[in-house]
DNA sequence: AGTGTATCCTGCAGGC
DNA sequence: TGCCTGCAGGATACAC
């Protein structure tokens, strides 16, 4: 469910909650979204403190203290860290829990995940830098520019669309924003990369970050689950041009939207504005 | 190296 | 109402 602007929203709204607070029990309801046995993982989580909350591509990282350790959520398709304080009538309560941490004074956090796709590691400093080293560069960062995607872009044959999904390649751009940035370059999403022409690329990478930093604005993209950290659904599906658009006019040509399955995914695009 | 396929798992929408 | 199929913001392990 989450990419790059719905961990963003999320993180931004946890922060404050879950920063300086100690982890005081920890309970496991499903394994299957831990890498290590749940007593291990038990162990070695309680009494932390949460000293910060941050992002990378789409994983939530949360900073622990002693060894400057960090809890690194990946939330999968469904998955949503739900804080303490749902009322058992709220919709967005979490009807789903994988793990609960109990924090201090009164507070709290659950992992909540229907399909159980997500999953939570603890990794110590160096761990995670290794792991951080082997995921592409953040596509908002000042210092990835059109002409590193461009050079990036050229050494592969694979279609643009799965290039943009791959997080060894660029981190945190998920199925709905890589077809929502390959319409707005006026690129076909099954396009081999490396015949993305410089111009092309610079088109590609002004409208990648456009089209992050717009659903940032509008607090991510909510199709069925996901949830900020207060409960609430994203606004920016209303602006997606494309994905999940099948049938519908596009909006620059009113040419029906088409879609098509790259490795099992769907791809959304206008055969009018992309080739 | 790269591409297509299957897999993990649950829920929901739509057709009959 | 129920049963069936297909589909879903992700990531990986395979066989070609």
């Amino acid at each position: 469910m989450p990419e790059l602007p719905e961990a963003e929203t999320l993180v931004r709204g946890l922060h404050p909650l879950l920063a300086g607070h100690r982890i005081t029990r920890v309970r496991v309801h499903h394994a299957d979204v831990l890498h290590v046995a749940p007593h291990r993982f038990r162990r070695q989580l309680a009494g932390r403190r949460i000293t910060g909350v941050g992002r990378r591509g789409k994983k939530v990282v949360l900073s622990l203290d002693g060894g400057e350790a960090r809890l690194v959520v990946s939330l999968g398709m469904t998955g949503r860290l739900v804080p303490r304080g749902f009322a058992d009538t709220d919709p967005s309560r979490p009807t789903h829990p994988a793990v609960t941490l109990t924090l201090d004074e009164g507070r709290g956090l659950v992992f909540h995940d229907p399909r159980r796709f997500g999953s939570l590691e603890l990794l110590t400093a160096g761990e995670w830098a290794s792991r951080s080293r082997t995921m592409g560069p953040e596509p908002l960062a000042r210092g990835w520019g059109w002409a590193a995607l461009h050079a990036a872009l050229s050494g592969s044959r694979t279609p643009v669309r799965n290039w943009l999904l791959d997080q060894r390649r660029v981190a945190g751009v998920g199925n709905i924003y890589a077809s929502e940035a390959c319409f707005r370059a006026g690129i076909h999403p099954a396009r081999p990369a490396r015949e993305v022409a410089p111009g092309e690329a610079r088109r590609l990478h002004r409208v990648l970050r456009a089209v992050l930093r717009e659903a940032i604005a509008n607090r991510g993209t909510t199709l069925r689950d996901y949830r900020d950290a207060g409960g609430e659904p994203g606004e920016n599906r209303a602006l997606l041009r494309v994905y999940g658009r099948a049938g519908l006019p596009c909006p620059r040509c009113g040419s029906p939207i088409e879609r098509l399955v790259l490795t099992n995914r769907s791809a959304f695009y206008c055969p009018r504005c992309q080739s």
